[in-house]
DNA sequence: CGAGCAACCTGCATGC
DNA sequence: TGCATGCAGGTTGCTC
């Protein structure tokens, strides 16, 4: 599931609940994730508060005086914030508890999500220190673009899909944003002009901000804090439109496969050049 | 090095 | 109805 858009609607939603509030207790009831939850991470941070909440590409991280859980919700992952006793549902893996009686509450269907502790600066974590630009920060410049691109020859969507080049970026936002900016998935990196790069630029920023304003895209199992669902599914244009029509041209849609990942374009609006 | 792809999992839609 | 197949917002870590 979760890109970039529906991390940064979970931070929003937990952060005001979860900041400068105590931990209480950790209630891991299935340990074995992505990679498996460390067995002493109640010890770890039992009794220490929260004392800042980030997002950093798709990763979730929550600061404590000590170190740093760092969250991440892979495919089916959410976090709800929840008053202590709410029944169980099926794969609410783990709990955090606060003395302020709320958890903050894990639940992700098919485990590829991951909760770790680590005492390092998270950014200096092996999972997070090679990603690359966050695209909705000012280092995400057309100079900074332009400089990265022209040493890949892979296909266009799969270096924006690649977190070692832009953090966040997944395969919902890649499709969106090359067809935003009429760029084929299948364009070499490298041979794309300067304005091209500029508006594929200003497509990313523009499809990342409008679904987080819309509460990101929920097709199948996210939801944000509150349980609510995301709805930008609703102004998705090219991605899951396969054989439907162009909404400029009319053209039917196509799909294809790039690495594993489904590719949706319009062969008429995105041609290669 | 990079590219390609299997693997990690559950659930759901589809087709025989 | 049942069973097999394939696919799903991700990413690591193999092979070549």
């Amino acid at each position: 599931m979760p890109e970039l858009p529906e991390v940064e609607i979970t931070l929003r939603g937990i952060e005001p609940y979860i900041l400068h509030q105590k931990i209480s207790n950790v209630i891991v009831r299935n340990h074995k994730l992505r990679w498996p939850v460390q067995n002493d991470i109640n010890q770890q941070v039992n009794g220490k508060n929260i004392c800042k909440t980030q997002r950093i590409g798709k990763y979730l991280v929550l600061k404590v005086e000590t170190g740093s859980i760092i969250i991440h919700l892979g495919m089916s992952g959410s976090l709800r914030v929840l008053k202590n006793n709410t029944p169980i549902k099926k794969h609410d893996h783990i709990d955090i508890e606060f003395a302020n009686n709320i958890i903050l509450r894990l639940n992700d269907p098919r485990r590829f999500g991951a909760f770790l502790w680590t005492t390092e600066e998270p950014e200096q974590h092996k999972l997070l220190k090679n990603l690359g630009i966050e695209p909705l920060s000012n280092k995400f410049s057309a100079k900074n673009l332009a400089q990265l691109t022209k040493k890949s020859k892979s296909p266009i969507k799969t270096f924006l899909m690649n977190s070692k080049n832009i953090a966040g970026v997944g395969n919902i936002y890649a499709n969106e944003a090359l067809f935003d900016s009429k760029i084929n998935p299948n364009q070499p990196t490298n041979s794309i002009p300067e304005n091209r790069l500029n508006s594929l630029l200003k497509s990313i920023k523009k499809v990342l901000r409008q679904s987080i304003k819309q509460g990101g895209t929920t097709l199948k199992d996210f939801v944000n804090s509150d349980g609510k669902k995301g709805y930008f599914q609703v102004y998705l244009k090219i991605y899951g439109k396969k054989n439907k029509p162009c909404v400029y041209c009319k053209t039917p849609i196509e799909e294809n496969r790039m690495g594993q990942r489904s590719t949706f374009y319009c062969p008429n609006c995105q041609k290669l050049f």
